[in-house]
RNA sequence: CGGGGUGUAGCGUAGUCUGGAUUAUCGCGCCUGGUUUGGGACCAGGAGAUCAUAAGUUCAAAUCUUGUCACCCCGACCA
C-alpha cells in the first residue's frame, strides 16, 4: 500500500474525513466504531485492574507549565493557545474582540499531565490515599508540522492513564500491569505483532525517567509504527508539582508515578498492518461489522424470495444471540457482485452468501476476507463455527503481519549493510550499539533511522555497529512514522 | 517552518503551457421509470460545478500574476 492508497482507502471506506483544519480528522461512524470497540475492550481491563476513569479540563493555563521538567520541551512548539473570550461584529466580519483578552493565556491539553499533577497535589496527602490510579479518555491537540491522517493528527483521541504510588515498586507493578494490558490489547485484540522495549534517552518522553514502547512495522514501506507507551515517571512530576504524602512513619515523601496511552493512531496501525489490495482486513474483535449476510435473489421465483428472507431473519437472530455484529444488506438495487466487493473493502471479516443453491441444500455459503476461503454450513447449525472463523481469522491476520515483519526484520553486523537496508526500507535492524547518545544521533544523521526501541530479550555481546565500541545487547533500529 | 507538487460536480478526470465559439470534457456514482440480480448489469430520461479561496492584469480568466487555505512528497521539527 502506498501513501496515497492509504488515504484513498480511509476516505472511500469512510472512515474518517479531512476537516478543514490542517491536521484535524472528522471520524465517521465506521471508523468512529473502530475505536469504540478499541475502548470498550480496554476500559474493561483497566476497570478490572482497578483504574477508574476520570475527566480533566481541556485548557490548562499556562502558568502551570512553569515547572521544572524537562517534560514542556517536547511540545512548546506545537500548542494550540486560547488568548481570547469573545468574539464580535464588526463591517459584517467577525473578529476577534480586543477587549476581551485573557489575564492568563490558556493551553490546549497537548497531554494532561500538568493540570493532573496540580491537581493531585490536593488529593494526596497520606499513604492511605494512594495508590491513585486514574485513566482519562480525551483529546488532546499538538500543532504538527507534518500530518498523517490517523497516524500523525493534529487533534487525536486517546486514552492516558496517570497513576500515583507510595514505593517505586509499586509503580513498577502497575508499569508491568500495563504492560500486559496493553500486550493482551495489540496482539490478541488487534492481531498486531510487535517489539517492545525501552526508548532511549532521546527517543524517551522528556519528562520520564523511562519510557516503555511497543513497536510494529507496516506491511507495505517497513516504516515502524509506534502502537503503546507506558512512562515510569519516577518523582519527577511530583517534585515538580510537589506532591507528597505522609508515610506510615510520619515522614514526607515524594510519590513515584506513571503514565500510560493509547490513540486513534492504532487505527491507522491497523490499516498499515493488515490491509491488502482490495481493502482493509479488520480483526474481528474490533470490527464494527463482523459478518455482512448478502442474499442472492431472484424477482422470478418468489417462493425462493420469501424462503430467503425468513432463513435470513432466522441465522441473523442466532448471530445476535451469540453477540456477533451483523448486517444484512438485502439492497435489490445493488448487485451482489458490488456488495461483494464494497464488503471486502470495508474488511468485515465474514461474508454469508444465500441463495437458491443453498436453501435447496439447507446450507450457507461462508467466505473469509483474510484468505477468501469458503466454508458451506448447515443453517440450523453454525454458530459455534462462526465463531471459530472469526477467532481463526483473528488469529490468521495475526500470522500473516508477523510473518511480514519477521521477514522485514534483520540482525546486521555492518554499519554498510545497515545504511543499505535502511535505505530499501527494510524494516527492524536489530543491531549492537554502544549506548552512547552521540552514535545515536550520528546514525539517525546517517541514515535517518532512529533507535524504535531497547528489548530485553537481545542479550549478547559484540561491537557497537557505529563505533566498534563493546555492547552487552542489541537494538531495534528503524525508520519512523 | 523551508523546497517541490496538487486543488475543476460525491469520486476520478479533460481543458491550464499558447486567455476567446465551452452551454467547462469524459467515466463512475446520484435521482426517476422499467428490465435485471450467483463477482463491479442494461435501456430511457434527469439533476448536480460561484473551476479551493481572495485580490489583481485584461475588452475577455478554469487558463496569466500575487496572497491565503487545504492536501501530497522531500527536509527540519515532533511521540
Amino acid at each position: 500500500m502506498k501513501d496515497k492508497d492509504y488515504i484513498n482507502l480511509i476516505i472511500s471506506t469512510k472512515l474518517a474525513y479531512f476537516s478543514k483544519i490542517k491536521g484535524f480528522m472528522i471520524l465517521r461512524p465506521y471508523g468512529y466504531k473502530i475505536w469504540e470497540n478499541i475502548k470498550n475492550i480496554l476500559n474493561k481491563m483497566l476497570i478490572k485492574t482497578n483504574h477508574e476513569n476520570v475527566y480533566f479540563p481541556l485548557l490548562i493555563p499556562k502558568s502551570l507549565f512553569n515547572i521544572e521538567n524537562n517534560y514542556i520541551k517536547s511540545f512548546s512548539k506545537e500548542c494550540a493557545i486560547v488568548t481570547h473570550s469573545r468574539l464580535k461584529i464588526k463591517d459584517n466580519k467577525v473578529i476577534i474582540d480586543p477587549s476581551s483578552k485573557l489575564n492568563e493565556e490558556l493551553i490546549i491539553r497537548p497531554t494532561s499531565e500538568t493540570i493532573i499533577w496540580d491537581t493531585y497535589k490536593e488529593w494526596i496527602q497520606s499513604y492511605r490515599d494512594l495508590p491513585v490510579l486514574i485513566n482519562q479518555w480525551s483529546n488532546v491537540v499538538r500543532l504538527e508540522m507534518k500530518n498523517k491522517i490517523f497516524i500523525r493528527n493534529s487533534e487525536f483521541l486517546w486514552q492516558e492513564g496517570h497513576t500515583a504510588h507510595a514505593y517505586k515498586k509499586d509503580a513498577i507493578i502497575e508499569i508491568n500491569i500495563i504492560k500486559k494490558i496493553y500486550k493482551n490489547l495489540i496482539k490478541k485484540k488487534l492481531s498486531i505483532p510487535f517489539i517492545s522495549g525501552y526508548k532511549t534517552n532521546i527517543e524517551k518522553f522528556s519528562g520520564a525517567k523511562y519510557t516503555y514502547s511497543f513497536e510494529s512495522l507496516t506491511k507495505y514501506n517497513g516504516k515502524s509504527i509506534q502502537l503503546a507507551t507506558i512512562h515510569f515517571l519516577a518523582k519527577n512530576f511530583s517534585k515538580a508539582f510537589n506532591v507528597m504524602f505522609t508515610n506510615k512513619n510520619g515522614k514526607k515523601k515524594y510519590v513515584w508515578s506513571t503514565s500510560w496511552g493509547i490513540s486513534t493512531r492504532l487505527i491507522g496501525a491497523i490499516i498499515m498492518i493488515h490491509s491488502d489490495n482490495k481493502g482493509l482486513i479488520l480483526p474481528p474483535k474490533i470490527a464494527p461489522i463482523q459478518v455482512v449476510i448478502i442474499p442472492i435473489i431472484n424477482n422470478k421465483n418468489l417462493i425462493y424470495k420469501n424462503k430467503i428472507n425468513n432463513i435470513i431473519k432466522k441465522i441473523i437472530n442466532n448471530l445476535k444471540k451469540i453477540k456477533i455484529k451483523v448486517k444484512y444488506d438485502n439492497n435489490k438495487y445493488i448487485t451482489p457482485g458490488n456488495k461483494f466487493f464494497k464488503y471486502e473493502k470495508m474488511g468485515v471479516p465474514i461474508r454469508i452468501t444465500i441463495g437458491k443453491k443453498e436453501i435447496d441444500k439447507n446450507i450457507m455459503e461462508i467466505t473469509r476476507r483474510d484468505n477468501f476461503k469458503k466454508y458451506y454450513l448447515n443453517i440450523n447449525n453454525f454458530k459455534k463455527k462462526i465463531i471459530k472463523i472469526l477467532n481463526k481469522i483473528q488469529k490468521n491476520i495475526y500470522i500473516k503481519a508477523k510473518k511480514n515483519m519477521k521477514k522485514k526484520t534483520f540482525f546486521i553486523d555492518d554499519y554498510n549493510l545497515f545504511k543499505e537496508k535502511i535505505y530499501n526500507n527494510c524494516g527492524f535492524i536489530i543491531s549492537h550499539w554502544d549506548k552512547n547518545n552521540k552514535t545515536e544521533l550520528k546514525i539517525k544523521e546517517e541514515t535517518k533511522a532512529t533507535i524504535r526501541c531497547i528489548p530485553n530479550k537481545f542479550k549478547e555481546k559484540g561491537r557497537c555497529i557505529y563505533s566498534g565500541k563493546k555492547s552487552y545487547k542489541r537494538v531495534v533500529f528503524g525508520k519512523s512514522y
